[in-house]
RNA sequence: UCAACGGGUUGUUCUAUCGCCAUUCGCCUGCGAAGGGAGGAAAGUCCGGGCAACACAGAGCAUCCUGCUUCCUAACGGGAAGGACACCGGCUUAAGCCAGUGUACGGAAAGUGCCACAGAAAACAAACUACCCCCGGAUGGUGAAAACCUGAAGAGGGAAAAGGUGAAAACGCGAGGUAAAAGCUCACGGCAAUGUAUGGUGACAUACAUUGCGGUAAACCCCAGGAGUUGAAAGGCCAAAUAAGCUGAUGAUUAAGGGCUGCUCGUCCUUGGGCCGCCUCCGGCGGAACGCAUCAGCGGGUAGGUCGUUAGAGCCUGUCAGCAAUGGCAGGACCAGAUAAAUGAUAGAAGCUCAGUUUACUGAGAACAGAACCCGGCUUACAGACCCGUUAUUUUA
RNA sequence: CGGGAUGUAGCGUAGCCCGGUAUCGCGUCAGCAUGGGGUGCUGGAGGUCGCAGGUUCGAAUCCUGCCAUCCCGA
């Protein structure tokens, strides 16, 4: 259950034009996260984008280690945090992490605050799930 | 021995769990196994190539780049060896010799420009102070007088030698020369150009002769050599799409219905016609428009796959040639290939550095930094470890 | 990945080609004017010219190498 494989990436630039353009968003630092619901492929539940902007890291080397730093802990808790209540809801949704804090964050703190994350999404989708109903 | 500086090499290792990327194999269509997965700078994009598309008779102009010599190289603005100059150090009585570092190092005797302030003057011209010559004769002195001596201001000319200045003052210094002067002449010396001789592949060196003497060409410029343009978003193939509408050009001439046919095109038959001009006017001829086809532009649609693309001017080992850069030969291995972009996370152990306790533990740290078509350089960043060189100190001989 | 431009006082700019004095406006400070403030007038302060080398007697300007910011190319 802890795969990281390419349907869960988001690649298609028009999806992710649709994502800029028409998605919701919340800040809870150090991510900014643009979500949105999408008709997607069998089998796939989210699609997840993670940027860390050149601007505020000149070097390569660190942005690698922040995206990966991510890229973890999306990996090691989606299973438990984030898919189980997208497949009672049955919504599936496009997903972006952008990072927008100044300095390099340790991965205990990128792990804490991602499940936050998480946790808010469950909210928002519980909260629509009702009105729909 | 311990510091500082410079250069070179290296750039922690292993295990477990969970993941990512491509390759090969197996079962047969998403799983398993195997072995592999960032750098010396992958960076900056400063040069040079390969490769690809387009352009191209030949020559010149403009623009840009390079600039001691020989060699290396696919090529270079790179490298090696050497020459010249400058700086610094050592040795020597000295001449000089040796070692190191640096140099955009063609031409200032083709021409033009510039050299602030200061200074007489920044290289033409002119002439401030002082100097000299020729006029000039104020004033003063001697004397009884004639006269003699003194010679200021001013006018004309000579000179660039002396002078404060300045980064730099007409190559330096001595002698002759002259009214005073001037490489004007001479001796010695410095730098440069040309010619001859000798040595060297050559830059150049040495000797002799002649000629010349401010700097600046990273000022314009002159000389010699070189440069076609655009870059993998190049380019090839496949799939999908190129609809409707608008504008322009060209071509044929039509429209409607029916037959042949599974459909389209095409062909045959029947019927019918508006506008303008001309003529021999119930008719005929010509033209434009509508409509049709093709092409181009706008608009609209698509924006995926695959090749290029990783076996190479490459790497490792040995050997030969060469002062060296480098090259030849022989053997060996196959060593990242993503594309919104993999190469990771966590835990533990060993080794290294630092700190604290103390002789074995605890805590902290481990640089610069991430391939994107591929090579050769250059430049810049870099903790620690090791090696080499220079300088300084101390000790011993 | 490939091109290009710009860094000058707190802010916005001129000067750079063709080297010697750093300019203007806003702001700021002091004075005058006013009962006081604004407006106005007068005067002043404030600069590693992005950084480091080089050429030159002398560099914001010329040359080389870095750093930062911004803009293009589907």
């Amino acid at each position: 259950m802890y795969t990281f494989k390419k349907e869960e990436r988001l690649c298609s630039k028009k999806l992710l034009d649709e994502l800029f353009n028409n998605g919701s968003s919340f800040l809870i630092y150090p991510f900014r996260v643009v979500y949105l619901s999408e008709i997607l492929p069998e089998g796939c539940l989210a699609q997840v984008v993670i940027v860390v902007p050149k601007r505020r890291f000149k070097r390569a080397h660190d942005r690698n280690l922040i995206k990966r730093r991510i890229r973890e802990a999306y990996r090691l808790h989606k299973g438990e945090f984030l898919y189980p209540f997208l497949q009672e809801s049955k919504w599936q949704i496009l997903l972006s992490l952008q990072y927008v804090g100044k300095e390099i964050a340790e991965y205990k703190f990128i792990e804490k605050k991602l499940l936050s994350v998480f946790k808010q999404l469950n909210k928002v989708y519980a909260e629509a799930g009702n009105k729909i109903d």
